[in-house]
DNA sequence: CCCCCAGGTTAATGACCGTTAACTCCTGCC
DNA sequence: GGCAGGAGTTAACGGTCATTAACCTGGGGG
C-alpha cells in the first residue's frame, strides 16, 4: 500500500524477506524465546544487532510474521470463496486454499498458532481481529455448504467445527519434520513417506468428511 | 516400573503434584521459557527455589509433564482397544479416550506438542517412543475399521491421517479460554457457547468423518 | 533431650540476551 | 570531489533468570 521503503521491481529477495523467512524457520524451530537475535543474524550472513537497521526488534519481527500469514490467509480466503460458483464450491476453494497453505508454508502456520501469546497487546489484537474475520468467513461457508448447520441454534456447532477442521489442516507440521529445505517440487513432505499431493488430496478429504459429518 | 520415588499411598494433592498442576497451568498459558522458577513457585505457596526440593529443576518438571501425558495416553488407549469388541468399537473406544482427555486436561494437551523441543535429548526421544507407540496403536485399529486403508500401500494414508486427526482433537485448547478453573462440571468449555458434553459428540463426530473420508 | 532431616527461606552467582552507542564503510548523487 | 545516508561492525549496559549456597525451623524417633 502507502509504499515507503524501495519497492524492487526485481524480486530477488530483500534482505528484509530473507530475515523473515529465517526467523519463521527458527522461530517455528526452537519457539521465539528460545531464539536470539544473534542466531537470526548468523542465519543471513550479518549479525547480531545488524538486524535492527531492518526491524525495530525481535518483536516486531515476530509481530510482522503473524500478521502477514493473518492478512493473507483473509485475503486469500475472501478472494477464493468470492470468485466460488456455488456454497459446496467456496467451502472446497476454502479447504484448498487452506491446505496449500499449510503445506507450502509450515513454519508459518506452526507460528500461527503457537506464538500468538508472545505479541503485545496491541498486534495481539491486532492479529486476533484477523483470525476471527477469518473463521466468520468459514462459518458463515459452511453454514451454506452443510445441511443441518444453517439453522441459527447449529451456530456454535458450526463454528467449533471449523476450529477443529483448522486443527486438522494446521497437523501438517507436527506430522512432518519441522522445515526441511524445500528442496524438491514434489517429493515426500511428510516423513510417513506421502508426496506432497497426496497429502493434499487426503487433507481435502478429511476435512469435507469431517464438515460431512459435523450436523450430528 | 521399576518404583524409584516414594509412592505416597494416601492421595490428598502431595506438594509435587501441585508444583504439578501449576506449572502445567503456567506452561500452556505462556510457554516454559515465558515461565519463570519463581513465578510457579509463587502459585503453590511457596517461593523460588523452594521448588528444588521437589524437582531437579525446571526441565525435570517439563520432563515429568510431558511423559506423564504420553504414558498416560498410551496406557489408557491400549486398556480400552484391548477391552472392545470388535475393530470399529475399539476406534470408537480410542476416539472417546483422547476426546475426554483433550477436554478435560486441556493444559497437558497443549504441552504434549507444543513444547517438546524444549527437552533435553534423553526425556525427548523418551516421550517421542512413547507418542509413536500411541500413533502406532491408532494406526492398527484406523486400519481394520475403516475399509479401504488396510491395503499394504495405504498404510502412509492411514498414518497421515492419524496425525491430522489428532490434530482435529487437541484443537480445543486453541478454541477454548486456555485453562480456565474447571469451576462447574458441565459448563460450556467454549467461548463458542458449546457445552462440554456437546463439544465431546462434535469432536467424536468430525473424526469418524474424517476418517470415513480417508480411504480416498 | 537431642538430633536430624524434610522442607523452607533469602542472598549470591553466573550466564544469557535484547537493545543501544559509537564508529566504520561503501555507494550513488550533486 | 565531497557528502549523506543506508547497512554493518564491535563493545557495553541492564535486566532477567535458573541454579546454588548458606542458613533456619519444626517436629518425630532413638
Amino acid at each position: 500500500m502507502g509504499g515507503m521503503s524501495n519497492a524492487p521491481v526485481v524480486p530477488a529477495l530483500t534482505r528484509r524477506d530473507q530475515i523473515r523467512k529465517e526467523a519463521a524457520r527458527l522461530f517455528a524451530a526452537r519457539g521465539f524465546l528460545g531464539v536470539g537475535v544473534d542466531e537470526i543474524g548468523k542465519a543471513v550472513g550479518i549479525s547480531g544487532p545488524g538486524l535492527y537497521r531492518h526491524f525495530a526488534g525481535k518483536d516486531a519481527m515476530l509481530a510482522d510474521l503473524l500478521v502477514g500469514i493473518s492478512e493473507r490467509l483473509l485475503d486469500e480466503g475472501r478472494r477464493r470463496a468470492g470468485e466460488a460458483g456455488g456454497p459446496a464450491d467456496a467451502l472446497d476453494a476454502l479447504i484448498r486454499g487452506h491446505v496449500d497453505f499449510a503445506l507450502d508454508d509450515p513454519d508459518l502456520i506452526t507460528l500461527h498458532d503457537r506464538e500468538l501469546l508472545h505479541l503485545k497487546e496491541d498486534d495481539r489484537r491486532r492479529v486476533r481481529r484477523l483470525q476471527r474475520k477469518y473463521v466468520e468467513l468459514w462459518v458463515e461457508v459452511v453454514r451454506e455448504a452443510v445441511p443441518g448447520l444453517a439453522a441459527p441454534e447449529a451456530e456454535p456447532r458450526a463454528r467449533a467445527a471449523v476450529h477443529a477442521v483448522f486443527g486438522l489442516l494446521n497437523s501438517t507440521p507436527h506430522s512432518a519434520g519441522t522445515s526441511q529445505a524445500q528442496s524438491d517440487r514434489s517429493d515426500r513432505s511428510d516423513r510417513s513417506g506421502l508426496p506432497r499431493d497426496g497429502m493434499a488430496t487426503l487433507l481435502r478429504s478429511l476435512a469435507q468428511g469431517a464438515f460431512s459429518s459435523a450436523a450430528g
